[in-house]
RNA sequence: GGGUUUGUAGCUCAGCUGGUUAGAGUACCGCGUUGACAUCGCGGGGGUCGGAGGUUCGAGUCCUCUCAAACCCA
């Protein structure tokens, strides 16, 4: 095994051998308890971005856990169609060629997206791939597949006989560069620096002057009304009369309308029923005409008169131009608004009346919201809760219908004959009503939602019943970034409760987004992306997906530093050499009876298996931060920093032992359990045993987080693991048994605080670490005394001690020493003839300074009435336990003060 | 305007249901390399937890207000 770890060759291979041996999939066994998630699927033109490598890796952590748990599992992966941006790619395309898709025709343009899809449409699966994604690719599914398509012709059809589903002429979200309606929610509200136009609107049959205030005088084609608020007392006399439309010349009425906002402006507003809205509602509330001034390319038509076939802005200036000639502008204020843009090409939008689709949200939003409430499905963190709930209470229709090609078409025909309308699941041949067969398809798709918001059940087979569904459904858990909550999350679960008895999932974890390093969403106008499979190639998937993890905490947003990222490949780097040694050492190992237990053999254990219980309970509450943080910690701040070094000299000895005459083993010498060359093997056996023991644990523990590093680890391991399987992946998650020793825990810290102390004397006397030191340890308690005499070996190993005397007393003074104190404990290291007195003095002053303010804190805790009368016993007890070993600690101090300085 | 989140060491972040001498990584300083690892080891300095008030025997941890930043909705 190579010194540092080298990820790529790694990684290829062991995914390969996953895949090919077919560990991903699982068959459905209803003798086990299944967890199942469905993959938000990637947009087929997408590649891996750092979202999906986060949301990715939570997901493959969360299943890696589970399937090593028993569950019969399933992750269930899948692209998305993602009508807008295909057909645009698509166009894109036909457009280099010289020709468009009108030129192609629909059903030619579609066999190209489809050629499109099945050539680039991989890539973004690949990727998953190299991030080790362990999802079931025998099951994958595509939003445009066969089973997928049906479930949209069975919802829709249902939806659209419950009435649930209409079409109607209503004002939606126009993008004039995607040329196709978007949803609500596909609205960016941008902030814009924009101006106020101030207009004065002549009122009829008199010589007053309506000023209103607009931030889109181009409009004002378009107007059929001024509207003001009923109790606005400026304009009440005004309510009911006309004004007269300048430009135009038209007559349009003055209403009162609670929408209005009186300190807005003059707190009158013009009505533009056809452009905005807001003036939409105002309109059918007091049914008012509409008049549509631009087209579906935002040029003016041919009701804006002169000013037609200007594009929208060219006809603003032009309109302000006129109305200031014709001294109808007042003024033009700065003034900075929120203008809606589409979400994918950032083209303000334009609204317009037209005639579309919409699922009526209402009744399904009700359940939707009772589901969550009631909780059937929890958010976690559950403080999503609030932002779901908040969404549906203030629903509106959905618009589904998109002016594209690329997508489902809705199933709906128009007889030509006899204008009868038929929603179908099969494509009808002939007319219903009048049996004609001149029927025309609806030219229009479905949002790609639509589709989308059935995945938890159209992709385990729905509308049939597959053994997956019945095994599957509800999903377990669905993982996704916090911001498709309502795009997404939501609509799956009102589609869900519609269709289904279940829930789609019984939890949804929210994470957050990935940010760049100053804070900024990644985005391609910005170019702060950072791809993800670079950093696979540079650090490899193992390091990107724990950094991923423990960079943050639940639902909170993660910025992208790279230099954790050299933090966790070192850590990755110390894994791999610890295991290194391990494997170095254990060659011969052969299993058999082992010696006792060393204490630091109890002690690691312990503390493996605290770490299995609490990496596993972090994971159960899909806290992976924390479950890696815990892992970081034992593995290298206890394993490899402690248990690997206390190891070393009972691995070591053996060879030592075989050294001729003159080495350290006595004949004699085992009667009374000193070493000896056959004590020494079983020792060395005993520590063999730990450290595989502890190494295969926390390979396991940590495969979910490192698949790659692990795996390769383990399949070295595995010949001294009797009961090894195929793969890691496959190995049983640890249990929690109880090796917990509390009190061997215990003892263990006051070696290692011993040993702290020894080798801080050291560092601060400047005592080369070459050279070995003598230690006198004072500790008059028996038992403190029993536990260091046991760990003898390991302080002078670990403390750089040449010899160690332990002594219940000191008979004289210790003088040119160096000195340390701790509960119940002194401790000197002599340094005859080189101790800089005046250092030491210093030394010991600083402490005793800082144990005094621990005691004066103590005592006025404690001679606080209130805590002593109030704080449970055990807290007032363990302040006093405290206030009485710092003063211990200190007349320790004090005294060694007086010894230096007599 | 409503809502959410964040504000803890120079930097990036932990700190669960209030009781530890407030932690880690990184950066910094000192020492160190013949046997897992310099992508390393040992030791050290550094913060009173944005600000103010409150609840409490006790608050980084709960409440109110306030300042700042980010995001969502309108």
């Amino acid at each position: 095994m190579a010194g540092v770890y080298e990820p790529a060759q790694v990684e290829s291979k062991w995914y390969a051998y996953w895949e090919e041996n077919g560990f991903f999939r699982q068959e459905v066994d209803k003798s086990r308890r299944p967890f199942s998630i469905v993959m938000p699927p990637p947009n087929v033109t997408g590649s891996l971005h750092m979202g999906h490598a986060l949301n990715d890796t939570v997901q493959d952590v969360l299943t890696r856990f589970k399937r090593m748990q028993g569950y019969n599992t399933l992750w269930l992966p899948g692209t998305d169609h993602a009508g807008i941006a295909t057909q645009a790619k698509v166009e894109e395309q036909l457009s280099k060629e010289g020709t468009s898709r009108e030129e192609l025709g629909r059903e030619r343009f579609l066999e190209r997206v489809w050629e499109w899809k099945r050539q680039y449409g991989g890539r973004i699966t690949q990727q998953l791939r190299r991030l080790g994604a362990s999802c079931d690719w025998s099951r994958e599914r595509f939003t445009m597949d066969e089973g997928c398509s049906e479930a949209v012709r069975e919802v829709f059809v249902d939806l659209y006989h419950k009435g649930l589903i209409y079409r109607g002429n209503y004002i939606v979200n126009w993008c004039p560069h995607c040329h196709t309606t978007i949803s609500d929610i596909e609205v960016e509200h941008v902030d814009h620096a924009g101006h106020l136009y101030y207009l004065r609107y002549p009122i009829k049959g008199t010589d007053e002057l309506l000023t209103v205030a607009t931030t889109r005088p181009e409009t004002m084609l378009g107007d059929t009304a001024v509207a003001v608020h009923p109790a606005d007392e400026r304009y009440g006399k005004w309510v009911g009369r006309t004004v007269i439309l300048p430009l135009v010349g038209r007559e349009i009425p003055v209403i009162a309308d609670e929408y209005v906002e009186r300190e807005f402006g003059t707190g009158a507003v013009k009505i533009t029923p056809a452009h905005d809205p807001n003036d939409f509602e105002i309109g059918l509330r007091h049914n008012l005409p509409s008049v549509t001034v631009l087209d579906r390319e935002a040029r003016m038509n041919e009701n804006a008169g002169k000013y037609r076939g200007m594009d929208r802005y060219e006809a603003r200036r032009a309109i302000v131009a006129d109305l200031q000639a014709a001294g109808v502008l007042v003024r033009i204020e700065d003034h900075a608004h929120a203008v809606g843009e589409c979400y994918r090409c950032a083209t303000v939008i334009e609204p317009l009346v037209s005639r579309q689709w919409f699922v009526k949200m209402e009744p399904l939003a009700k359940p939707a919201m009772e589901a969550v409430r009631r909780g059937r499905l929890e958010f976690v963190p559950e403080r999503f809760t609030k932002i779901y709930l908040g969404w549906l209470e203030n629903i509106r229709d959905w618009c589904i219908s998109r002016q594209l090609w690329w997508g489902h078409q809705i199933p709906v025909w128009y007889c030509e004959e006899c204008g009868t309308e038929i929603c179908a699941k099969e494509d009808p041949a002939s007319c219903p009503s009048c049996g004609s067969r001149n029927l025309r398809q609806d030219p229009d798709v479905l949002d790609t939602w639509f589709s989308s918001g059935l995945w938890p059940f159209s992709t385990l087979g729905w509308p049939r019943m597959t053994p997956e569904l019945e095994q599957f459904y509800p999903t377990s858990v669905l993982v996704t970034a916090r911001d498709i909550i309502f795009f997404w999350v939501a609509r799956m679960i009102f589609m869900a409760l519609q269709f289904q008895e279940e829930v789609p999932f019984r939890r949804v974890m929210i994470h957050g987004l990935v940010l760049d390093a100053q804070g900024r969403k990644m985005s391609k106008s910005l170019g702060n992306g950072i791809d993800p499979i670079e950093i696979i190639d540079q650090y490899g998937a193992d390091t990107l997906r724990f950094m991923l993890i423990t960079g943050n905490t639940a639902g909170n947003d993660l910025r992208f530093h790279p230099e954790r990222l050299e933090a966790t490949r070192n850590f990755a780097n110390k894994i791999w050499n610890a295991s290194r040694f391990v494997l170095m050492n254990v060659e011969d190992f052969e299993e058999g009876p082992g010696g006792d237990l060393t204490q630091a053999d109890r002690w690691i254990l312990s503390r493996c298996s605290a770490t299995v219980a609490g990496v596993t309970e972090a994971l159960e509450q899909f806290d992976l931060g924390e479950a890696g943080r815990t892992l970081y910690e034992f593995i290298w701040n206890e394993f490899c920093d402690w248990y690997i070094e206390l190891s070393k000299p009972r691995l070591y000895r053996r060879e030592e032992t075989a050294l001729p005459a003159g080495g350290r083993a006595q004949a004699g010498a085992a009667a009374q359990g000193m070493p000896s060359a056959a004590g020494d093997n079983l020792a060395r056996h005993t520590a063999q045993a730990v450290l595989i023991e502890v190494l295969d644990s926390t390979l396991r523990l940590l495969h979910p987080f490192m698949p790659f590093l692990t795996e390769e680890i383990w399949q070295n391991l595995k010949r001294h693991l009797p009961a090894a399987g195929q793969s890691l992946m496959l190995a049983a998650w640890p249990a929690a048994v109880a090796c917990r020793d509390e009190r061997g825990e215990e003892e263990m810290r006051l070696v290692m605080d011993c040993i702290k102390a020894v080798r801080n004397i050291r560092a601060e006397m400047n005592i080369s670490p070459a050279k070995k030191a003598e230690v006198i340890i004072v500790a008059p308690d028996e038992e403190t005394r029993r536990v260091l005499e046991a760990a003898g070996p390991d302080i002078r190993h670990l403390a750089g001690a040449a010899q160690l005397v332990l002594v219940p007393g000191l008979e004289s003074k210790v003088s040119q020493a160096a000195g340390a104190v701790l509960e119940g404990i002194q401790i000197y290291v002599p340094l005859a003839g080189l101790l800089d007195i005046d250092k030491e003095i210093a030394r010991i002053e600083k402490e005793i300074a800082q144990t005094r303010q621990e005691e004066a804190r103590l005592e006025k805790k404690l001679s606080n009435p209130g805590f002593v009368e109030k704080a449970p016993p055990e807290v007032v007890t363990k302040e006093r336990e405290k206030l009485a070993a710092a003063g211990g600690r200190r007349a320790a101090l004090e005294a060694r003060l007086k010894g230096l300085s007599e």
